[in-house]
DNA sequence: AATCGACCTGACGTG
DNA sequence: GTTACCAGGTCGATA
């Protein structure tokens, strides 16, 4: 089966695969080089997606329905949040800060993905204390057994994030636990429940008309889930940009460049997570999580290189 | 209200 | 080659 190739128009300095899907916003994102010929491949809004990027478009094939090149086109460009731009607002952020400025260079077209909600909840949930690579593990077995089939392709199955009717089984918690989630299957199991008892789909609609400190409380109801990975989702899913999520390297990255009067501990406490965000909504104002979603990222070890 | 220790796991890294 | 601590925090108990 040969697949089409598709064409969305967009200039490189406006989008980065490699910042955006390989900088710890989302875990389905895998990157392949083979022979020189450059592909990611992952899934989002029940397709399978492959990307190329040149200088000024997204070469794409699209898995798992029949549709029409405007169609994807939109579902890719909502993903991407291509209507807001970017090198304007790196413009704006450059000459409010100067550190920023330095990154901005080689950290140019980092965009905030438009995630799914249901998936940015289990997800984040799977990411407290724990490392990447595991964290990706995780999701990918959610995928796999609670998810649909989307297609095989290159000797891989692709699955569609689970639904949440799925994930509020009673089995589910011991076959997390049997798999390797540790304590956080049951963060799963018994949220999942938790929004099905309230509503379900309702539930997950009235949060994202909700206002940011609303939506945040409503989400710390979960179990599994505290003030950094609530952010996490209301930046990432939920469209509150401003929201700056707080963990352990932020707290780092802000101590020893922005506020050298943090006091030195071990754990982000309240008051720390409060100072930190509103310094940093202070500098960069309402698109403040965008922001400080590009400096992070300047930060990762692994983008790292010797003129950093 | 703020602080503290326990917590599953190991696809990894460092000493 | 092992051991110990850490990794994109959260939860529940405690003066």
């Amino acid at each position: 089966m040969k697949q089409t190739w598709f064409k969305l128009i967009c200039q490189k300095e406006q989008l980065q695969l490699l910042g955006t899907l390989n900088g710890g916003q989302s875990f389905r994102w895998k990157f392949t080089e083979a022979e020189g010929d450059k592909k990611w491949i992952g899934v989002f809004s029940d397709h399978v997606w492959v990307l190329k990027q040149t200088d000024d478009c997204i070469l794409y094939q699209v898995y798992g329905s029949e549709n029409s090149e405007d169609f994807y086109n939109k579902l890719l460009s909502n993903y991407f949040q291509l209507n807001l731009d970017l090198k304007e607002k790196f413009a704006e952020w450059s000459s409010k800060d100067p550190i920023f400025e330095k990154a901005a260079s080689q950290f140019y077209g980092i965009r905030i993905l438009k995630q799914d909600l249901v998936e940015n909840i289990f997800s984040f949930i799977c990411s407290s204390n724990n490392n990447i690579s595991r964290i990706t593990g995780m999701v990918e077995k959610l995928a796999k057994f609670y998810g649909e089939k989307i297609c095989e392709l290159e000797d891989q199955t692709y699955y569609s994030f689970p639904k949440i009717d799925s994930l509020a089984d009673d089995k589910v918690e011991s076959v997390l636990k049997k798999e390797g989630f540790g304590y956080r299957a049951k963060y799963i199991n018994q949220s999942a429940k938790i929004i099905m008892q309230e509503g379900g789909e309702k539930w997950l609609d009235d949060l994202k008309k909700l206002p940011y400190e609303e939506s945040k409380s409503k989400l710390m109801t979960l179990t599994g889930i505290g003030p950094k990975v609530a952010d996490c989702i209301c930046l990432m899913s939920l469209g509150h940009l401003g929201t700056i999520p707080i963990d352990t390297h932020v707290y780092q990255i802000a101590r020893k460049f922005y506020m050298p009067h943090l006091p030195k501990r071990k754990t982000v406490t309240a008051k720390i997570y409060k100072d930190i965000g509103d310094h940093f909504r202070e500098l960069y104002g309402p698109l403040a999580g965008w922001a400080h979603t590009v400096l992070f990222c300047a930060d990762l070890k692994k983008f790292q290189t010797d003129e950093n």
